[in-house]
DNA sequence: ATTAAAATTTAGACAAATCTAAAAATAATT
DNA sequence: AATTATTTTTAGATTTGTCTAAATTTTAAT
């Protein structure tokens, strides 16, 4: 299985969560930032090899066989992203690029024994489920701070947005994974919400809030 | 720089020892497992991009860009080789395949903490030099081991070929980095080895001993 | 039900890295 | 020095993944 092939039915796994009735190619382009008739292609190919169902005009699927591989390729990332942040003193924005290389590196052993010596660890950095060795995932339940109810408390469990900037957003303002946060006041107009983190009080706007995971607590 | 260009100017920085006068087509051909003709076309581009200088029928040499390149790319494998062995359990024989791919992750920061990691070591699990941050090599005096003269008493520093099966003919006999070895006799015919491990006695051929790097206690 | 717009697929081209077969240059032998 | 043999390069083809431009299909709007 090659890079390119790999990219693809990650992108196809990530993208069905939204697209259920098969993900469309045009989405596919965008996420894999290519041209629709190169995702046509690709996704011919992957359905040729039983990774994907296809029909042409109706979108991908992934088969079995894709969504198993798809789920080793999401697996290696974020155990990459976990072992540069907890062993090579990365911070949460500098591992995600590094991990989109780190990911193919084809070997069981290697990716089995890495799960061992950061101690099986369930979740990356960003606070995302790390498949175990038979791609079994441990679903939590979360919700967007956007959704969240004022004066009830809350505690940051992920992000949903994990891109450098979002995430050096929250780092100025002392938010991470484990952060407790109490809603204090949602503005109607705008939704955007009063928080309090420990005694400090901050105003953030729901592009913020909707792209914070957090549980109550 | 793809991938397949670092494998070429890699091919290149080890031939050069061997051949001074540049490194021919056919002996990069079979380091690489390829035909000649395309390591003509590659070894071209190459040259443009200022990586290697050549001339056609003249072999080719690395340029100082390309050479420490190679350098680094040699620095990142060697790295990856000592922390599969030191900190994920693995054994010498089966490290180098995965470092082959590891060695083309482009990030020099992971580079350099990777190594503060492993506490900035020397050699890598099969005793070849680790070249520092600046592209340092450290240099060791040693010699084959074929080279040895009876009664006098060896450290096993290095291999030559470090393919598995070699290695684990070392394994099963005890013989590792820092092994102390005695040269007992040689035999004139063949250059064969009599040898004292640890009060057990071996014999031993030329096609072993003449991959064994050792230095005088 | 037509027509217009949007999404998707096909056709044809291109760069990277490889191959086979043939031509050219260099080295070794007579 | 002429002839072989070896090495190296060129020419033309192939695979993978991409692109642009044109054709087709589906969806939305009159
Ligand atoms: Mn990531
Ligand atoms: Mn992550
Ligand atoms: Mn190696
Ligand atoms: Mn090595």
């Amino acid at each position: 299985m090659t890079l390119a092939e790999e990219n693809y039915i990650k992108a196809v796994y990530h993208l069905e969560s939204k697209y259920e009735n098969g993900v469309p190619t045009n989405a596919l382009a965008d996420k894999m930032k290519t041209k629709a008739s190169s995702v046509t292609d690709m996704v011919k190919k992957l359905a040729e090899k039983g990774l994907l169902v296809y029909k042409p005009y109706q979108g991908a699927f992934l088969s079995e066989k894709g969504r198993s591989h798809a789920i080793m390729v999401i697996r290696r990332h974020r155990l990459w992203e976990q072992f540069l942040v907890e062993k090579l003193n990365f911070n949460w924005d500098e591992v995600h690029d590094l991990a989109e290389q780190l990911e193919h590196i084809e070997s069981d052993k290697l990716i089995n024994e890495l799960d061992a010596f950061l101690d099986f660890p369930t979740h990356d950095p960003h606070g995302d489920p790390i498949p175990d060795r038979h791609g079994q995932i441990q679903r939590t339940d979360k919700i967007m701070l956007s959704q969240g109810v004022c004066n009830i408390g809350y505690q940051c469990v992920g992000v949903n947005d994990s891109t450098p900037n979002f995430l050096k957003y929250l780092d100025k303002n002392c938010i991470g994974i484990g952060t407790k946060i109490l809603v204090k006041d949602i503005e109607e107009f705008d939704q955007s919400m009063t928080i309090k983190i420990n005694d400090k009080t901050l105003v953030m706007s729901k592009a913020i809030t909707s792209n914070i995971y957090v549980k109550k607590i």
